[in-house]
RNA sequence: CGGAAAGUAGCACAAUUUGGUAGUGCACUACAUUUGGGAUGUAGGGGUUGCAGGUUCAAAUCCUGUCUUUCCGACCA
C-alpha cells in the first residue's frame, strides 16, 4: 500500500467518547468508527486485520475437520418460538416485520438452523459424527454497548457446532475443538485463561470461556496458580471461611437503631464488629419475593440463586418492594417474621448470636440464632472473596479480569430433543444426537489483543495478525535517491509474497514514525540519508533500537525476522 | 429501564452564568523555507451552534419538546 495514494489517516487527539484502550486506538490508529451505539465500520487497515484473525480461525476450524457453511442472519421468528428460546432471549433480540407482517429477527445465535441443517444428514449413526462451522454476523440487542468493539449489537463470530451419537463421541469432538482454540489464541498472540463458566441461556451440560485477561475485562475471573483451578467468579464455588461459632446461645432482644439503615452505621452505633451482622436481601424471583441471607461481608450472587432455585429472572425487589413485603424502611429487613421464603447462604450457618434487621423501621434484632425462624433452602449463594481459598486445592486464590473471547459448550441432547433431531442406532432405536457448540468472537479478539498489546505510543500487532508486517518509511520523499532506493524495496518485499505499506507520504519524518508506531505494524524499514551508503535501518515495533543493513540484504532479513529468525 | 452529563468547522474544545457580528488549537488550501521523532512564516477556505417549536427588536445563550452520544447502575451466551 503506498500511502500518499490510500485511504490512511489518523487521529492526534484522543478519541472522545472511547474510554477503552482498545477503542481508542483502533479509533485513532483509523481502523474502526463508531457508526452507532455498539456499531462500527472496519475501516481499510481495521478489516485487514479482521481479516486475518478470520484466516486464522478458518485454517483452524480447516485442520479440526470442520466444514464451512454460511447461514441467513434474517430468521423468522417462528424458529425460536419452536425451539422455547423466543422467550428467553427476550429483547436481546431484533424484531422487524416484512411488508405481509410476517415477523422476523436478526439472529442473535444459530443452534435451530444448524439443527435443521444437520436433520438433513443425519438418519444413521452411520452419518455422525461431523463438524459444521460459519463466520457470520450476529445481532444482539446489547442494553448498553461499550468499551469499543468489545460490546456491540452487531458483530463478526465464527460458530461451529459438533453431531455426535453419544456422550462419549461429543466428549471426543469437544476435545478437538478445544486444541484448537488452544492453538487459535496463540496464533492471534491473546493471553487467555480457560475457566469454567455458567451455561446460562445456552443450556447443557458444561462451558468453558476463553478469557484475554486484561485490566478491564467485564468478566471477573478466579484463578488458582497452585492446582490450575479456574472460573468465572460467577460460579466459582465458595468453601467455609469459618468454623461453627463454639459461643453459648443467648437471648434475643430487640435494640433501637435510629437512622442507621446500613452495617457501618449499625455496627458504629451499637459499637458490634461487622462480622456479627447478617445482611437480609430482598428478591423478587420470578414475580415471586424471597429472603435471601449472606454473612454482612458477603454478596449475593445472583446466578448462584438462578441455578438452584432453576429460576429465568432473579432481581432485586424495588425500595418499594422492600418496604411492602418488610413493613420497614429498606435497611432494616431481618428474617424474623417474615412471611415469605427465605434462602440461606452456608456461611451463615456456622454463625451464633448474630444481628439482623427487625422489619420495623430504625430496629434491629441482637443475639439473633438460627433458631429464632423458619428458613426454605440453605446452599452456596454467595460471591466468592479475595478471603477465600482455591475450592479445589484450598490454596491462595487471585483474581482477573477477562474478555471472553471464545466460548465451548457440551450442549448434549438439549437442542436435539427440544428439536427432535435423531438417529437410528445399530439395533434400530431412535435416540437423540449430541450435540455441542463452540464460538469466537472475532471482533472482539482484535480489540483484546490490542488491550493485551500496546504501549505510550499505539497498538503493536502479533505478526500474524497485524494488517502489514513491513513499512518503508522514506525519510525525504524530495531526495530521488531515498525514494528509488525506497521503491526497490516495497517491490522486492511485495514479490516475496510480504505485506508491505510504503510509507511516500510528504511529511516530517516524525509524523510519518509516529504514525507507524500508532498503527503497530511489526517491522519499520527506514530509508534516509544513509542510503548514500547503500545502507538502511530495520526496527522492530517491540524493540527500542535498530539494526543498519544493506539495501539489497534487507528483504532476506525481514523474512527471517518473520520466520522467527 | 433508573441516575448523571454532553451535543458549536473534519477532530478536540471556548463563548452559554449576565441574550447583541460564532472563536482557539490541530487538520485543510496556496506560496516560501524546512526534511531522522507530531516544523516555521505569510495568505486563505470551511458553521443554518443536533432537530422542532416558543419567548424577544435580537437566541449558540432563556423556555418546552424531541433525537443522539457518553458515564454509573440494572441487564448480558
Amino acid at each position: 500500500m503506498e500511502l500518499s495514494r490510500s485511504y490512511f489517516f489518523t487521529l492526534r487527539e484522543q478519541a472522545k467518547d472511547e474510554e477503552s484502550i482498545s477503542g481508542n486506538l483502533l479509533t485513532r490508529a483509523g481502523m474502526i468508527k463508531k457508526s452507532s451505539s455498539g456499531v462500527y465500520m472496519y475501516l481499510p487497515l481495521g478489516y485487514k486485520v479482521l481479516k486475518n484473525i478470520e484466516r486464522i480461525v478458518r485454517e483452524e476450524m480447516e485442520n479440526a475437520g470442520a466444514g464451512e457453511l454460511l447461514m441467513p442472519a434474517l430468521i423468522q421468528e417462528e424458529v425460536y418460538e419452536k425451539s422455547g428460546r423466543r422467550d428467553a432471549f427476550g429483547h436481546d433480540m431484533f424484531n422487524l416485520e416484512d411488508r405481509f407482517g410476517k415477523r422476523y429477527v436478526l439472529a442473535p445465535t444459530h443452534e435451530e438452523l444448524f439443527v435443521e441443517a444437520a436433520r438433513m444428514k443425519i438418519k444413521s449413526y452411520k452419518d455422525m459424527p461431523f463438524n459444521i462451522y460459519q463466520i457470520q454476523t450476529k445481532f444482539r440487542d446489547e442494553p448498553r454497548p461499550r468499551y469499543g468493539v468489545i460490546r456491540v449489537r452487531e458483530f463478526l463470530m465464527k460458530d461451529a457446532y459438533s453431531f455426535d451419537r453419544d456422550e462419549k463421541g461429543l466428549n471426543d469432538s469437544y476435545n478437538v475443538m478445544y486444541n484448537a482454540y488452544k492453538k487459535i489464541f496463540a496464533r492471534l498472540g491473546i493471553n487467555c485463561a480457560i475457566v469454567k463458566s455458567d451455561t446460562g441461556a445456552m443450556g447443557g451440560l458444561l462451558s468453558e470461556e476463553f478469557q484475554a485477561v486484561t485490566d478491564i475485562g467485564e468478566d471477573k475471573l478466579v484463578i488458582c496458580n497452585e492446582c490450575g483451578y479456574a472460573a468465572n467468579s460467577e460460579i466459582a464455588k465458595c468453601t467455609l471461611l469459618t468454623n461453627k461459632s463454639d459461643e453459648e446461645l443467648k437471648e434475643r432482644s430487640l435494640i433501637k437503631t435510629p437512622n442507621a439503615g446500613t452495617i457501618e452505621e449499625v455496627s458504629k452505633l451499637i459499637n458490634e464488629d461487622a462480622s456479627k451482622f447478617v445482611k437480609t436481601l430482598i428478591y423478587k424471583i420470578d414475580e415471586k419475593f424471597y429472603a435471601v441471607l449472606v454473612k454482612g461481608c458477603h454478596d449475593v450472587n445472583e446466578a448462584k440463586i438462578k441455578k438452584l432455585l432453576k429460576a429465568s429472572e432473579v432481581v432485586l425487589a424495588s425500595f418499594e418492594e422492600v418496604e411492602e413485603v418488610t413493613g420497614a424502611k429498606v435497611g432494616f429487613a431481618g428474617p424474623i417474621g417474615l412471611d415469605i421464603p427465605v434462602i440461606i447462604d452456608n456461611e451463615v450457618m456456622n454463625m451464633k448470636n448474630f444481628i439482623v434487621g427487625a422489619n420495623k423501621t430504625d430496629y434491629h434484632y441482637k443475639d439473633v440464632n438460627l433458631e429464632d425462624f423458619n428458613y426454605l433452602l440453605v446452599d452456596d449463594i454467595r460471591s466468592i472473596t479475595k478471603d477465600d481459598k482455591c475450592p479445589k486445592c484450598g490454596k491462595e486464590i487471585s483474581f482477573k479480569n477477562g474478555i471472553e473471547v471464545g466460548n465451548t459448550f457440551k450442549l448434549g441432547t438439549k437442542y436435539s430433543e427440544s428439536l427432535d433431531l435423531t438417529y437410528l442406532d445399530k439395533d434400530n432405536n431412535l435416540n437423540p444426537v449430541w450435540m455441542g457448540c463452540y464460538g469466537i468472537g472475532l471482533g472482539r479478539c482484535m480489540a483484546a489483543c490490542v488491550e493485551q498489546h500496546n504501549d505510550e505510543k499505539g497498538i503493536i500487532w502479533p505478526m500474524e495478525i497485524a494488517p502489514f508486517k513491513v513499512t518503508i518509511v522514506v525519510v525525504n520523499v524530495n531526495d530521488d535517491s531515498q525514494m528509488d532506493a525506497a521503491n526497490y524495496l516495497y517491490k522486492e518485499l511485495r514479490n516475496n509474497n510480504i505485506s508491505t505499506i510504503l510509507d511516500d507520504r510528504n511529511e516530517r519524518p516524525g509524523v510519518k514514525f509516529n504514525d507507524m508506531d500508532l498503527i503497530g505494524i511489526p517491522i519499520r524499514i527506514t530509508v534516509g540519508n544513509k542510503i548514500k551508503d547503500g545502507i538502511v535501518e530495520i526496527k522492530q515495533r517491540t524493540n527500542e533500537s535498530f539494526e543498519e543493513i544493506s539495501l539489497y540484504d534487507a528483504c532476506a532479513r525481514v523474512e527471517d525476522i518473520i520466520d522467527g529468525e
